[in-house]
Formats: structure tokens, C-alpha cells, sequence
DNA sequence: TGCCGTGATCTGTGATCACAGTTAGAGTTA
DNA sequence: TAACTCTAACTGTGATCACAGATCACGGCA
């Protein structure tokens, strides 16, 4: 009973549960902007394209609706929750907050291979962003790359996984807009910005480095806003 | 159909599935510290003692798991997470600075009855802590009150909801220990912090507000990480 | 033609059963 | 006495069934 462990770590490793699995493909759906808000959700339809039973589904909705990621309305219809105009300000004022101070941790804490990592989902973005023919959905999943890339370099665990949360809720309002409306990706403000804020990571540049995230979030919400699109 | 919405409106109150009624009362075990980490918990006993099957209590865990306020090990049981000091320490940094933000904005958009509530939570915890023999559990009870009273404050129900789960992740660790041992209290810091950001929210002092709560926050975890009895 | 009642079908919620894997303890052996 | 083995009871996970309530389309009435 004693080889060496390998066996042990890949069996390990893809133990998943099928309820973590649902999970894992349902939010990103939501994060990516797959989901829009207001769109219904059925369990055993789920289930059907899942290819399992509504079990694991239900388990990964209830997390879901736990971080109001999803909602079970009074009728006993799961949907993607309607954003308010003010709810999605709201939202965006607490992203300001809570991810700026993850990028000006991370100018603090960031090291080599963090930076590595950094830069590498910023090239890859601008790249995307620059061709003529930008693939959308890449391009929000390169975002959320780099976005990350970043949190991830605050080396606060509890931070990134409430960062997470947010994403999960700004998702569906934000990415379903970029990929209906491309201007704002070829216009390269987000480029601009994420640029900034590598430089001022790398060079340890907390305020800086706050100012980026923050110019980068708010950029993408006015656009939202301005369209006005949103409930109530 | 037009009887005026009276009997609609009881009637939606009271509609809570079993699932929430498990959650809440799961998560109020944690948030007071009545639950230890390490401590296990399984679904068939948590579903005798609540009166229900184990269906509830299943969706109650897997959204307490979700929010990392409780895990299931490899080995399938679920228990309160062990943390180690480093990760105490993490969520200590991370709740400084978003409660810490929170008390900041509350300087800023408090209303009349949110100073009414704010004081009225205050002053209730004086007594009690001034009481010759204080009880423990109710001046938990009474510190979260005013916490949270300080924080509806802010106007925002995301950020809300980010430190309700915080408090999730932190009761376990921080309300056992003060009811374990009372001397903290007896000695009057908090009392002295709170008293402090009361003040500083009634004068719209962001700066003074936040640097209570994180006083309060911090001189809470020293005493945690002092007495060493944390894990790893 | 427009409206309302009605039933089939779908919804999430809850209970129960089945299963594989783990744990704990009693019983046995060295 | 100590260690080892094996079994019985327990673990979470998943599937399936039952149920009350909501939805929606169809058919009949005005």
C-alpha cells in the first residue's frame, strides 16, 4: 500500500463531484455573459444538457442563488437576477473599491512569476483586441484573464474568491454588452488601462495601480449605463 | 381578485422553504461561535435535530460550502473549517479593509434612523459588558448588532452581503474564543472602539470611522493570534 | 371576435432509496 | 497486553418518485 502517491494525486484530482462540475460550467456561463439577465433556468432542462440528473444541478444552483448569482423567484422560476440601474451602480461602486485595493495589494506583494503571468494575459488582449476581426468571446475570456492575473498577484486567497463572487453577478450585465457591442473593445480604452496598471504593479505603484482598475471598471460601466438598458 | 394585497403580502412573508429555514439557522451557529473549527457535522444528525429531512439540510450545506464556511473533506465529512494563522491573518487584512470601507461610507450616507439604530446597538453592548456578570453569548449577539448596524449604514446590500459571509468565515474562530474567554470584553476595548466610530459616523468622519472599525477588527485578531491555538 | 375557465404540463421542493467509500469498534490472534 | 482483521454502521453523492403550485394553450361561452 505504498506506491508512491501518484496514483493517489491524480485520483485526487479528478475527484470532482458532478454537483462541482455543474457548478463550475454554470458560472461560467454567468461570468461570461452567456447568461443574460432575466433569462430563465430550468432544472431538469439543465440537467438534459448536463447529461446527468437534476441532483447535481440543484446543488450547483443553490450555491449559485446563494451568491445571488442566480434567484428562485416567488413563482419557482430560477433566473438570472434583472439589475437595476442603481443595484448596477451599486455594484460597480463596491468593484471599485474591493478591486482596486486587490491591484494596489498587488503592486505590493506581486512577484516575478506574477508579473510574468500579467503580462503575458495583457499581450495576449491587446493582440485579440487588435486584429481586425476580434473574436468577442475570447476577447471577454482574455479579460477575465488578465483581470485575474492580477487579484491572484494580491496573494489573498479570500480576496480573490470575493472578487469571484462579483464577477459572477457583473457578468451577465457587462459581458453580454461586450459581446453584443464590439465598439468599446475596438476603441482600446481597456487596452489603455490595463496597460497602466501592469506598469504600475511592476513597479510597485499602489495608487497607481488602484487608479487603473478603477478607470477600467467605471470606463465599462458608463457605457452600460449610457445605453441604458437596465430594469427598472 | 383586488382584495388590496393584505393577505399577498403575509402570505409572501412566512414563504420560506425548509432549505432556508436549515440555512439560517446552520449559518447563526457560526456567526455566534457555537460551532468550533474541526468540528464535523453530518447531514442525518443535523436533519434529526432540525426536525426535517435530510433534503434541507443539504441545500443549506452546499451553500455554506460555497461560501467556504464549511468543507467537506476528501474523506466525504463535512466540518467547520480549520484555519491556520496565516489564513486568519489574510481574512483579518481583507475585513479591515472592507468593513473598514463599509464604516467609511456609512460617514457618508447615514441617515437619522441609521444613528438611531447605531447608538441604540451601542449602548445595549455597554451595558451588557458593564454588567458584573456579562452574558457572553448575548454580548455576541449585541457586538454583531452593532456591527451590522453600522454597516446597513453604508446603503450598499452587496457590501452587506460580502461581510455577512465574511462574518461566516470569522465567527468560528473569533466569537468561540470570546466565549471562551470573557477578559477581552471585561477590559473594554471594544466598547471604547465602538463608542469611537458611533461618534465618528454621526460627524461624517470617513476617515475616523474606518480607522474604528479596524481598530476594533485588529485588536480582536491580536488577541486570537496571541493565544496561539490556531491550526497549522 | 374577445374573454374566461380548465386541464395538461411544467416548475422547484422535499422524501426516500441505493451505492460506494470511510470509520470505528469488537473480536481474535500473536 | 498489544496489534491486527473484519464487520457493521455511518458518511456524502446521486437517482427517482411524489407533490403542490404556477404557467400556458386550447376550447367554450358571451
Amino acid at each position: 500500500m505504498n506506491l508512491p502517491a501518484a496514483l493517489n494525486l491524480v485520483e485526487s484530482l479528478d475527484r470532482q463531484t458532478l454537483g462541482e462540475r455543474a457548478y463550475a460550467q454554470l458560472a461560467d456561463l454567468l461570468i461570461s455573459g452567456r447568461l443574460a439577465p432575466g433569462e430563465k433556468l430550468s432544472l431538469r432542462a439543465a440537467a438534459d444538457v448536463l447529461g446527468v440528473s437534476i441532483m447535481p444541478v440543484r446543488e450547483a444552483v443553490s450555491r449559485l442563488v446563494a451568491d445571488r448569482a442566480l434567484e428562485v423567484t416567488p413563482n419557482r422560476a430560477v433566473r438570472v437576477p434583472l439589475m437595476s440601474a442603481a443595484q448596477f451602480r451599486d455594484l460597480t461602486k463596491v468593484r471599485i473599491a474591493i478591486e482596486g485595493h486587490a491591484a494596489a495589494q498587488a503592486a505590493l506583494h506581486r512577484d516575478q512569476s506574477d508579473l510574468a503571468s500579467i503580462a503575458r494575459a495583457e499581450e495576449e488582449m491587446r493582440e485579440e483586441s487588435r486584429s481586425p476581426k476580434p473574436d468577442l468571446p475570447r476577447a471577454v475570456e482574455l479579460n477575465k484573464t488578465f483581470h485575474f492575473a492580477v487579484y491572484e498577484a494580491a496573494h489573498s486567497p479570500i480576496l480573490a474568491e470575493i472578487i469571484r463572487a462579483l464577477w459572477l453577478k457583473a457578468g451577465p450585465v457587462i459581458n453580454l454588452d461586450l459581446r453584443a457591442n464590439p465598439e468599446r473593445l475596438a476603441k482600446g480604452d481597456a487596452i489603455r488601462f490595463h496597460a497602466n496598471v501592469r506598469k504600475a504593479i511592476a513597479a510597485g505603484d499602489e495608487a497607481a495601480a488602484q487608479a487603473g482598475i478603477a478607470a477600467d471598471i467605471s470606463g465599462a460601466a458608463e457605457v452600460i449605463l449610457a445605453r441604458g438598458g437596465l430594469a427598472g
